[in-house]
RNA sequence: GCGCGUAUAACUCAGUUGGUCAGAGUGCCUCCCUUACAAGGAGGAAGUCGGAGGUUCGAAUCCUUCUACGCGCACCA
């Protein structure tokens, strides 16, 4: 059992593995394939098998966890399916980079024992990222967790290949890819990322041959010289007509190309003769096409010079090989001029090296049908993006979409289920379980690309192509929670896969989150080495903390400038609602717990009024999470907690906890617990291991855990406006004697008292609250005047229409209430005077709806009233 | 070149279909260890809503345009 009181600190250390724990023995955490609940299922983004937990992840995964916490209590079978990707490159390249500190290289080994030293890996480091998330408190059905290289989804992956080929949207070609020297591999557009760089433009001379002359051609990569295999000129220009049918002698290596005419050649752009390298570069790829030129491949798959460039140059690296080319043609006198250039690279993402256009053998992907359904899926609104401008991109990218190169030269992945015939390789065999007789035949050595088995994910996790109970239950799912930066590589193509082997769309709404960045607007990264460490952080502040303070800086749609300043947001906030929990729980009955049944229309005004707040953040907080604007849901808890229920019920509850009448105190009390278990409800998402267990402390016999409690629905209300309207004036009474206590610097110990004035109607109300008065503004009498005396030596402030007086003998600074009369009234003064323009214009009056003039009306008599009050006081004051 | 986003207090952000005297948190200043919380309480100062036009009775909000920053795509000999 719980002990009764909480402790005088919140200490999130041992308590929050301990209610883990506790909600995975309860098992609360599984989905039922069985049960008739309506589904709300989320599929995590799986990363990368062998990395850990970053900000980015924390971000993620806590969205996540909110939605499908908020699902579970508000009754739903709430599933949400863990797991982790096999990320081919990069877990790859860390056991070659394992290996090689053993002086193993992977050339060594044979694909079995390089596989096999991949699963230790893979088995020695794959659980922490699984770890780490269950600190961060994800409720994930870990029952479920997927593996991209189990099995079923190894199964899975070569049934969709198996159909995709049956149906020829796999074919196999040779053309130039996207080749990463340092995963020598190839790599798809999307892996290619193009960064600006400073190089230079080299004007080199190319003899005619037989001839003195040469035509100069501009290159911003001096080495593929030695693949030329043409000069070309734009057709339109007339400063080259006369060099038709003619050759040039290619320096160095003295091979003769011909010099053609192609349109595609800008005449403006250096010398208007380029250079044709069909092999390493895509445009100069189609001109060798078109001109039936020699494709001349002078590079290995590292990048240095192959066998067909003069000796010399063999196995230079593409850097040397440049440096070389420059030395050699300039002491030839080859070199015309070398000109500042600024161009993109395109760099491979994982291998962080500039890319080379590489002609090779592989296997794409036939885009253009696949993208119509899944770009309609889009525009008709059934799939919704979050927010919304995503569309735009995607349509875009969808649109002009490119086929997709799917075979990488690595051995981590999914071999690809293409078998050749050893006798004609003409011959191929494309099955899931190979050929009947596999001694004649030789498989594919490549893999898929990752992305090419990730895209399966929404479905594959289950065990399809079968068409079993869990897929039919929780397919399709309801959120995709994910960065934009994976839009085209992985939101698009599980819509595309989706809709092609289940014609059925794999979500219906995709959340963006933002992207984390340093206080100085730098993007989090490894390199950087500007990521902080998030079990640090847990630590510090506490999981909860962090989870909070990570959602309330997140805007929907802009990035995020991450501090751990910020983070202490959170942490005074846990801090807050432990201490007034704590205060609450000192001083209520326990009897309490088990019977909250109350009869709204015997409360106090403020009970009245702050069970309407939360009825209203109640609303407001569902409607921000159904808009998934998780920072505003955060902002409004936060203040409802900190502003309303600490700031103002809870002070004036101790007026009524420690006065003299049991049945007031009783009603304080009850209503107290009602606000805070709404509180600790609403919160849970955010929040899970604090709002769990100081829910332990608030539960009636008969309660469930917060977990799996009823979330707060609020359909409708009809609030008693009467006493929420006494109650702003009682606030606007008090925080007007406090601030003019606090301007004349009184200490909280010295109580005053306090003339009122122009209230009449509000006698009632004032004494049946003279104890919140006297408790929250440090007031010992209030005095009701109703003449036109006002007590001396006084400062004056009016409220909602009322005059308040405070006698202060002595106390009084003249010259303070004197200057601070005088700003208000200049205050005043410009409001009234904007405020009479705009009712003194006809159209104003004609135009504007009645209740907007009629408002506009009263505002400005409100202001008058006050104008003319402070005036007189002022008056009176000099 | 095409597209997207952002610009509101010193900082980070709210501000709904145009209509409360433009808000919050942090930071800053003043006072306070008052029966949960100094990770706290009370109060205060602080904004030409990026610039310029326009629509409107009325614009932070809608339109045009410019500027600055960020991002994506395409091209790049």
């Amino acid at each position: 059992m719980k002990q009764p009181q909480l402790d005088s600190k919140y200490n999130w250390d041992n308590l929050e593995s301990r209610w883990y724990k506790y909600w995975l023995e309860k098992k609360y955490f599984q989905a039922d394939e069985d049960s008739s609940k309506e589904p709300y299922t989320i599929v995590i983004p799986p990363p990368n098998v062998t990395g850990k937990l970053t900000m980015g992840h924390v971000l993620n995964n806590t969205i996540q966890d909110i939605l499908i916490r908020k699902a579970r209590m508000e009754g739903k079978n709430a599933c949400w399916i863990p797991g982790t990707d096999h990320a081919s490159i990069a877990t790859e390249s860390k056991v070659e980079a394992m290996l090689s500190e053993k002086g193993i290289s992977k050339s060594m080994l044979s694909r079995e024992e390089f596989l096999e030293h991949a699963w230790d890996w893979k088995d020695k480091y794959g659980g922490i990222i699984i770890k780490q998330l269950k600190t961060l408190g994800c409720s994930c059905d870990w029952d479920r967790e997927r593996f991209t290289m189990d099995q079923d989804y190894t199964n899975a992956i070569m049934h969709a290949f198996v159909d995709l080929y049956k149906e020829g949207l796999i074919y196999k070609g040779k053309r130039l890819v996207n080749w990463c020297p340092a995963s020598k591999s190839a790599i798809s557009d999307e892996e290619v990322i193009h960064k600006e760089k400073n190089g230079k433009l080299w004007y080199l001379r190319y003899p005619i041959s037989g001839e003195d002359g040469y035509v100069v051609v501009a290159t911003t990569r001096p080495e593929t010289m030695l693949g030329d295999s043409a000069v070309a000129i734009n057709p339109k220009d007339k400063r080259y007509k006369h060099l038709a049918g003619k050759k040039i002698s290619l320096p160095i290596v003295n091979r003769k190309i011909p010099i053609i005419f192609d349109d595609f050649v800008n005449i403006d752009f250096g010398t208007g003769c380029v250079k044709v390298t069909p092999a390493h570069d895509p445009n100069d790829f189609d001109m060798g096409n078109r001109h039936n030129l020699e494709f001349i491949n002078i590079m290995n798959d590292d990048a240095s010079l192959n066998h067909n460039v003069p000796e010399k140059y063999q196995k230079l690296t593409r850097e040397d090989a440049r440096k070389t080319i420059v030395e050699d043609m300039s002491s030839k006198d080859l070199i015309d001029k070398i000109e500042d250039y600024a161009n993109s690279v395109g760099y491979s993402e994982r291998g962080g090296v500039p890319i080379e256009y590489y002609l090779s053998d592989q296997w794409y992907m036939k885009m253009d049908t696949l993208a119509q359904p899944a770009l309609e899926a889009v525009s008709s609104g059934k799939i919704k993006f979050h927010p919304e401008h995503w569309v735009k991109t995607y349509n875009h990218w969808m649109k002009n979409i490119k086929d997709w190169c799917i075979s990488r030269q690595l051995v981590w992945g999914h071999q690809i289920p293409v078998w050749y015939h050893k006798d004609d390789v003409e011959k191929i065999h494309v099955s899931i379980k190979g050929p009947a007789d596999p001694e004649n035949w030789k498989r594919e050595k490549d893999v898929l690309d990752t992305w090419a088995s990730s895209w399966l994910w929404s479905f594959a996790v289950h065990s399809w192509p079968d068409k079993d109970k869990n897929l039919k239950t929780f397919y399709p799912t309801n959120t995709l929670v994910t960065g934009p930066d994976i839009i085209f590589f992985w939101v698009a193509r599980m819509i595309m896969a989706g809709t092609k082997f289940l014609n059925e769309i794999p979500f219906k709404d995709v959340y963006f989150t933002s992207i984390l960045r340093d206080k100085d607007g730098k993007k989090f990264s490894k390199s950087l080495g500007n990521s902080p460490d998030p079990f640090t952080l847990f630590k510090e502040y506490g999981t909860d903390a962090v989870r909070f303070s990570t959602m309330l800086m997140s805007p929907q749609g802009l990035d995020v400038l991450f501090s751990n300043e910020r983070l202490e947001i959170g942490r005074n906030f846990m801090n807050k609602l432990w201490n007034a929990s704590r205060f609450v729980r000192m001083n209520i009955d326990d009897t309490v717990l088990n019977s909250l049944e109350i009869n709204i229309d015997e409360l106090e005004i403020e009970e009245k009024w702050i069970l309407n707040q939360l009825n209203k953040t109640t609303d407001d907080f569902n409607k921000y999470l159904d808009d998934f604007k998780f920072n505003e849901a955060a902002k409004i808890i936060y203040e409802f907690t900190w502003n309303d229920y600490c700031d103002w019920f809870i002070e004036i509850a101790k007026t009524r906890f420690y006065g003299d009448d049991t049945e007031k105190s009783k009603k304080a009390q009850i209503v107290a617990v009602k606000t805070l278990r709404g509180i600790l409800t609403l919160l849970h998402p955010y929040a899970p291991f604090i709002t769990e267990e100081i829910w332990s402390y608030f539960r009636g016999e008969d309660d469930v855990d917060l977990i799996v409690a009823p979330w707060l629905n609020i359909k409708t209300y009809t609030p008693d406006l009467e006493a929420i309207k006494s109650f702003d004036t009682l606030k606007g009474i008090i925080s007007s004697v406090r601030m003019i206590r606090s301007q004349m610097n009184i200490p909280p110990n010295k109580h005053s008292s306090i003339v009122i004035r122009k209230a009449e109607k509000l006698h009632s109300v004032i004494n049946n609250s003279k104890a919140i008065i006297q408790s929250l503004a440090k007031v010992d009498k209030i005095i009701f005047s109703d003449d036109n005396n006002r007590p001396d030596k006084s400062a004056t402030v009016i409220t909602n229409n009322i005059e308040i007086f405070i006698p202060l003998e002595g106390l009084i600074d003249f010259e303070v209430e004197s200057s601070r009369l005088k700003k208000r009234l200049g205050e005043l003064e410009k409001h009234v005077s904007a405020s009479k323009n705009k009712l003194s214009n006809d159209n104003f009056i004609k135009k504007a709806p009645e209740e907007v003039v009629a408002h506009e009306k009263q505002k400005l008599d409100d202001m008058i009233v006050e104008y003319n009050l402070v005036e007189q006081n002022l008056d009176f004051l000099t």
